[in-house]
DNA sequence: CTTGGGGGTACGT
DNA sequence: ACGTACCCCCAAG
């Protein structure tokens, strides 16, 4: 309880991204034990640069945080983070409404499942709240808080869980925070500048391919656009389901689908990229 | 033992 | 009062 509360230099983060990047995420311990990098990090705990890594994760992710005093050391795109691996996938499955814990089974299909009790339970109320709210300008954490008390057992420091737990969804790109309001992302933008999909579940260095899309041809516009519909699509049909919250399942599987899109997507542009012809039927 | 996620609390605005 | 950053605890691999 005496805890002086030391905070992360502009170095120990730069020596912690540098590690990440050298040694890939998850590898907090070889990091802390490099050399190089205990030169800054001796005095932080593994799980330290796990903690770290996720706050730095959670504050690039959630575009726009309201945050200026955190170092000036913001850099315009400190790459994607490595544990919500597939944000980057334009917001394809991005479920619109409400349909329990399914939704966090698709998002979160590679790695970071959800223990499924607690976290997705939250994440229900909040996706029931939403749709049902359906302020177009998204509803205030009083609001969310005030739908869910009514309708559920919530805890004295419920409020404190749930902002939490929004500020997580918001850096999952699940949902959309304008000023103090949330609301269910819904937007989904084709723009075919966005399509940086990491393929494999683990990777070891955080790629970013810049906005090299600007120079495509047709036939990957075309097959962003096909993506995106099919996205699109599925969304729709999400919409309809989340009507039987049952149902849920049939969501995943198309979710599945307009991954597949997604991923075809993806290799077509990487095709693209590197210059190849590329010929669609 | 290491990692990942939940949760609490001090701090800043 | 609210949101954020740091830290601790526990469960799973």
């Amino acid at each position: 309880m005496g805890n002086p509360k030391q905070k992360w230099t502009a170095e120990e983060e730069e020596a912690l991204r540098a590690g990440v990047a050298k040694h890939g995420t998850g590898k907090w311990k070889n990091i802390q034990k490099d050399p190089e990098f205990n030169h800054f990090l001796y005095s932080r705990s593994n799980i330290d640069l796990k903690d770290k890594w996720r706050n730095m994760s959670v504050s690039a992710t959630g575009q726009g945080p309201r945050e200026k005093s955190r170092s000036s050391k913001a850099k315009a795109n400190p790459d994607a983070p490595a544990t919500p691996l597939l944000n980057v996938q334009t917001s394809v499955a991005t479920t619109p409404v409400a349909n329990d814990a399914s939704a966090d089974v698709i998002m979160e299909d590679s790695k970071c499942l959800l223990d499924g009790k607690t976290a997705s339970k939250y994440n229900v109320m909040i996706y029931d709240a939403l749709s049902t709210l359906k302020d177009p300008n998204g509803s205030d954490t009083t609001a969310i808080v005030s739908f869910i008390e009514q309708r559920n057992e919530v805890p004295q420091n419920f409020r404190r869980l749930l902002s939490s737990r929004l500020r997580r969804l918001v850096a999952q790109d699940k949902l959309e925070k304008v000023q103090n309001c949330y609301k269910i992302k819904k937007d989904v933008s084709h723009g075919p500048k966005t399509v940086t999909a990491t393929p494999k579940p683990k990777d070891i260095r955080p790629r970013q391919s810049q906005s090299t899309a600007s120079y495509l041809g047709d036939t990957v516009e075309e097959a962003a656009v096909a993506a995106a519909y099919k996205v699109a699509e599925a969304e729709n049909k999400s919409f309809v389901a989340a009507e039987a919250v049952k149902e849920a399942e049939r969501v995943s599987k198309m979710a599945e689908d307009a991954d597949s899109y997604l991923q075809l997507a993806k290799e077509i542009f990487e095709k693209c990229s590197r210059g190849e012809v590329v010929l669609m039927c």
